[in-house]
DNA sequence: TAGATTGTTAATCGATTAACAATC
DNA sequence: TAGATTGTTAATCGATTAACAATC
């Protein structure tokens, strides 16, 4: 099972946006010790129906099996390797204030496929030290350590106003991806450059926007 | 114009999660000085169809001029409004670690019709102390500020283990909106219950995919 | 075996795009 | 006025849901 991943040739984002929830769901029934599940138990969990469950599976694979359904663990596996938790892919993080610092302290990037190798800031009073056992740099010398390592992502969790031209800057030095935290929509001409952004003050304002229209 | 907010019975969840798209460009318009704008341009500008654009804001009202298209700076007003940029959302964060003081540090909360009032910790550490000018109140003492202060939304940034539960004493005692940071589905058996939810691993973990099946 | 549940095909629903009459 | 562009209705597209034969 599972040994052609990627059965479809387009995979919606839609559906690629529902993973990490599903591994979410199968971690927490992973926890809960329950051994197997069906789309239709498991969806009335998450409030989704059983229908939207096989045909999210079926993009990837044939998990399960007629009559059963879905070994818990198996399919929390499955998913996970989709997902790549189990990869490594290599970050820095770009701006060492107070959220640039939450990631770095907080966030378990091993568990979600993911390493930081160093930060870097353009304050000297940040600049040399170490958070959480990670150095930060110089953002001068950030140039040297691309053409020196290897980073398959950059977070940027920087002032909005600096957000453009630093992404631009570093586009231009091979980084491809972009974990993005300025609430600014960055662009580029190279069609290869994957932006993923987390939008804090989007997201305040469709809740703003629930609250009062309730 | 706009003297009808909201004309359609649904608003797709779609169309208000564009809503603060729109109202981004058209700053960035305003800030360029440019008066008018068509949908044409508007959309070639965000990558997004003329007819999109126009679809959505007719759900809102009539603000275009045919012929001429929408006057830049009144439009981002009508949007602005129907965001509640101009409102005044009371907040209160729970949990101040580096995400809860990144966001009172940073966050331009005015900006987004929010404003916060004070926020809650378990750690003596920070217990009584002052963040950007806001007090640090021990979570014991959450339900009796709940009591008397008009609290409108709260700001989640604490440890999974505990979103649960104190998602649960906050909704006890009248809380019905969250600002959710922690990387757990919150649930509520209360339907009016609103979770707003940002969740950082979900948005990594899907960039980890895309950056392996590019 | 009989009951349960899958993976998949077909039907439905909703959202996006296109077309166009109205009109500035 | 003529050209431009809206708001809206119709057409298309894609995503979700339902149905069901296959089969464990």
């Amino acid at each position: 099972m599972g040994e052609n991943i990627l059965r479809k040739e387009k995979i919606s984002d839609a559906v690629i946006r529902r993973l990490p929830r599903y591994y979410r769901q199968l971690t927490d029934l992973c926890v809960r010790g329950i051994v197997r599940v069906s789309s239709r138990t498991l969806g009335d969990e998450m409030g989704i129906t059983a229908s939207q469950i096989r045909q999210d599976f079926s993009c990837f694979g044939e998990f399960g099996q007629q009559g059963y359904g879905y070994h818990v663990e198996e399919l929390r596996t499955e998913i996970g390797r989709i997902l790549g938790v189990d990869q490594n892919h290599r970050m820095i993080i770009i701006g060492a204030g107070h959220l640039g610092h939450a990631l770095l302290r907080n966030f378990p990037f091993s568990q979600n496929g993911f390493s930081v190798d160093a930060a870097f800031d353009v304050s000297p009073a940040v600049i040399g030290s170490y958070i959480n056992g990670k150095p930060v740099y110089a953002m001068s010398g950030v140039e040297e350590y691309l053409s020196e390592n290897i980073v398959d992502v950059v977070a940027l969790t920087i002032p909005q106003s600096v957000a453009q031209e630093t992404a631009d800057r570093l586009i231009a030095v091979g980084v491809r991806a972009f974990w993005n935290f300025t609430n600014v929509e960055l662009v580029s001409t190279n069609p290869n450059v994957i932006f993923e952004n987390i939008h804090f003050a989007d997201s305040l304002l469709t809740l703003g926007y629930r609250i009062a229209h309730r």
